[in-house]
DNA sequence: TCAATTTGTGAACACCGTTCACTCTGACCT
DNA sequence: AGGTCAGAGTGAACGGTGTTCACAAATTGA
């Protein structure tokens, strides 16, 4: 054991590396893909542009970076909401709802996630590196959530857990996406009276359990 | 009325834009937005770059009509749809499969239509400007259809279908953005026997329907 | 025919990601 | 202690981007 297994100088070079990621989370933060540039980080940490490239093979690596940080945080929040103690029924809406208001704080982040488009899409994601991704693994919380209520009976029997998952993952993402791009999404001028972000986040939520619940009169 | 009331140097003017359009419309197609340059444009017409701004005042200014133009197409495939003369339910499944079918067919139009988030996000769509718009105009017809549902006892009559149409189109919207991003994306390694993607367009399209669709033993 | 408007251009500006030869510092080994 | 060597950090450059501007050429109108 001798010290502490990594240490001196090892030390300092993430210390650097985590700057750099900090310079780059507050930029990418408040302007987006498009405000962030490897000059305006290194000015912002008082480093040559060239210097970067010490602890990133490229801007591409350091952005997917970020954009994993920021799906892992946003798993772990939807995490820990479907592993409340609480009624199935309030879990599962709460992890729709969960998931958008979360994504929709960092507009940046969640767009920048979902638009990894490789040119070629040589067979871009083969499930095996999939799930090795946070943007995997949050599938997976979402379909272990739709198994559970297909098995506890508070779903159709006859869904397929990973179709529906995919569906309402779809759906959520969808709503997210609105919000993200058209800043006021649920608002609309012609209806003055109309509902807010959070309403309208419970009423498509609502709408997509509906679609998925079993009937009231169906066999368990 | 003289002659033709636009003619002998309009024309050719005319012409020379709808060349850019044509040539950015090629690159864009195949490259999306991170191959469409200025310069690119300039060679495929045989112009200096600089010449580009004669016609249009910024490369913002030309993608924005190509993504106008894009949604044009799309509108009109959707109206084409909507007022065909077949049963309701048919038609309105057919809406959305649609609208995914054909958005899916330029995935980089699709995507770059949406992304226009103004960095400051000052009023940005102030609903008058949003219904001259085509992606407007689309919404439209998805709350007419929405609303032909409940009114024809289809649907559930306690739906408000401005609401409705919101919820529907990020359901259908995240679909389409789904597919755009992850270009193989029903598809899961550690289930074989998968959906394609038209199977899980119908697949998500019945959920949807389902979730604004009057259970059976309601009154009209 | 002459003047005026428009079309097109080449060069430049300021930015971008990235590379490369280079210096310098710090750790390690004898 | 001195010498070596890997690594951090840099300035300059390459090729690319959108955009501007003064200027030349062509087309229009009178």
């Amino acid at each position: 054991m001798q010290d502490s297994e990594i240490s001196p100088a090892e030390r300092r070079r993430l210390r650097v590396r985590g700057a750099i990621l900090d310079a780059a989370e507050k930029v990418f933060a408040e302007e987006g893909e498009a405000g962030l540039s490897i000059r305006r980080i290194a000015d912002e940490i008082d480093y040559s542009p060239a210097a970067i490239y010490k602890y990133f093979s490229s801007k591409d690596d350091l952005v997917d970076e970020l954009k994993e940080s920021f799906f892992g945080r946003l798993l772990g929040a939807v995490h820990e909401i479907v592993d409340r103690r609480e009624p199935f029924s309030v879990r599962a809406r709460r992890c729709m709802t969960g998931y958008v208001r979360i994504a929709i704080e960092k507009p940046h982040h969640y767009v920048a996630a979902f638009s990894g488009v490789r040119p070629d899409a040589e067979t871009s994601l083969d499930a095996r590196a999939f799930e090795d991704t946070n943007k995997g693994r949050a599938f997976s919380v979402l379909t272990d959530m739709v198994s559970e209520g297909i098995e506890g009976g508070y779903f159709r029997s006859d869904l397929d857990p990973v179709n529906t998952a995919k569906s309402v993952w779809a759906s959520i993402h969808g709503l997210t996406m609105m919000i993200a791009h058209l800043p006021d999404f649920p608002a609309t001028a012609s209806m003055p009276g109309g509902m807010n972000q959070a309403e309208f986040m419970e009423f498509h939520s609502d709408l997509i359990i509906r679609s998925i619940e079993k009937t009231s009169g169906e066999a368990a």
